[in-house]
DNA sequence: AATGAATGAGTATTCATTCAT
DNA sequence: TATGAATGAATACTCATTCAT
């Protein structure tokens, strides 16, 4: 009874606490923080309040649930450019756009995430492992690059990490500035690292 | 008879919404955004709720003022730093500390101001000027690094906004890792930056 | 499925909305219009002030409501006035009496309408309908008369507009005057009305 | 120093409670009764909220004096009526245009004197001598009508009775019904009662 | 006498959470 | 397990009244 039972049960529960995530990503993402209620998220999902309070502790608890569910989607796309074999400048612009794109559509989930900060409920640790991963997968293209002779030789670490750097203020500022801003400082971005790590004009 | 009493009367009203705003920012620090109750604030602030209102039509009119308070604080940062006569590198250093030290001071205001939505009241053409303005005082560093033969010739304008997105990104981090991330990762955005405009090594 | 389940729970609702009704008429009844707070109806009502909030979308909501409750409860006393058989006289007498008593039970519910701005909410056209339907009924009871060789032969529905006025006003001035005036004065009303109406001298 | 002085201050004391108390009136008849705020009068009478309390001990006296000034206005036209030469028929009609019009004016000073509970601090043989000075006013028509052999012998306090309670009646379903009700149905009214009233059709 | 800034008790409303069915 | 009505603590905001100038 054990292994086949529970295993369905895991199962369905697993289904219904993501069902209820995307409902609330769906909330957030419509409305701003301040709608985010257990009401919008529970008739979002076609669920009843009570049955949240099945799958999660409490509100906090659902939050931190979808923040880690941004998480999950962020690292695969990590993943896919990593295992990408296009042309290293190619994996620039793409890592650029893609991490931006997914950013954005999270981005209520994140800013969110400050303000209730959950950020406390994530030890230190695994918040540098996180950051540091992002900034590898940018190293590991540059390293390609160097491999294949088309980038400089330069401290790719360093480089990995300014070019987070300018990721993250850049998705800042397209938050602030509104839907044209990004569309149009991304060249700026792209312009300034290529030029910086290409070893002959393209 | 008109100019002096309304002045001393403007001069009082003045004074009462800066000591309001200030109780604000208090509160808004020590605390999360949550617990920015107006309640809080007139106890900070040592006056009764009803006085709040005396000066402020309803609790996001507070905060749009007290927004503008810590803009004005930035602003003036940053023309004490424009009129500074220093050697060019050591003003990207100052110009990084600083700006950092009042941007982490008031940080849980610029990060609430996005949820609140208060940025809707401000009109777009207002914002890209407010970003333009500090993209201009980087850039006016780097022309006279350029001017005095020890920067390179680079593309001053498209450098400046490289390192404002760096500054964003690294006050975004250091908000989400913690207390010691900006002492350690300053110093590789300087090297980076210094790096890549000295012409000869400091 | 559909059916039962929804019968069911519409007639809870109907019966939670009607207990709340019947409360905040009560406390409507024992003080003046200032202590019609949602926590005097909750309290009287025996539920908490968020099941209100369940029912009623706002305090306006509510008052519409009970508003409403005060006429089904007037139109009812009418229609058994029209549908009673008794001499023609003695309905008249009856029409004053029960009328007025309704009338002075929810005085403070059609007083506070006024101010409150709720007549804005119901349609003209409706309001109209509502008088001529009082109006109909004192006509229909004359009329009665009539055919019974009971009544002079007078413009109906003149004198039932005039009776429905005089009764609205001794309504007034018994709120005005206080606890002894209709009793009183309902006589002369009789007296006047009675006088003109019948062939012969009672 | 007694008498001028006195004098002087008296009138100066019986100018602002005027002032003040027409800047109520005014407030009310532009808004509805929850917009009645001290600081509205005090605006509109072009004094400090101070002011107000050095000529009335709160809100209710305020108030309180307003409703007599009310009556006052009422009661003058009431006098002008008497001292009327005209023809009674004539002056049936003037009375019943002249009081709804001055009702109708201060309408909501009245509306308001019942849920306030002003009426408390009227003796109730004031308030009963007031509508008997109203009464009284027809009376004295109908007993002119009938010695000029115009009206027929009928009994003139009933009737002035039924006439004011007709009137009390018009006025509210005018407040309750809107613009043109009063316009069309006093039409209704005069012919009723001049119906009664003439000896011989006009 | 006049002023009006300060006061703070009082009120409507929201929403996460519980628990009986 | 699912349901959703009931709960009530918490919060923004109003406005009559006071009192120092």
């Amino acid at each position: 009874m054990d292994t086949f039972y529970e295993k369905q049960k895991s199962l369905r529960e697993q289904m219904a606490k993501l069902a209820i995530s995307e409902a609330a990503i769906d909330v957030l993402s419509a409305k701003s923080y301040d709608s985010l209620t257990m009401n919008d998220i529970a008739e979002k999902a076609g669920v009843a309040i009570g049955t949240i309070y099945n799958y999660f502790k409490n509100k906090e608890d659902l939050f931190y649930y979808v923040y880690e569910q941004v998480h999950v989607a962020i690292e695969e796309k990590l993943d896919a450019i990593v295992n990408n074999q296009d042309d290293p400048a190619q994996r620039i612009r793409v890592f650029l756009k893609e991490v931006f794109d997914v950013c954005d559509k999270y981005k209520i989930v994140l800013a969110m995430a400050k303000q209730i900060g959950i950020k406390d409920r994530i030890p230190v640790e695994q918040k540098k492992e996180r950051v540091a991963r992002h900034i590898r997968v940018t190293q590991r293209i540059i390293e390609d690059g160097i491999a294949q002779k088309k980038f400089r030789e330069i401290d790719t670490w360093l480089t990995s990490e300014m070019f987070l750097f300018v990721l993250i203020g850049l998705i800042e500022l397209q938050t602030f500035l509104g839907e044209d801003y990004f569309a149009r400082e991304s060249k700026s971005v792209e312009k300034f690292f290529l030029n910086y790590l290409l070893l002959k004009e393209e």
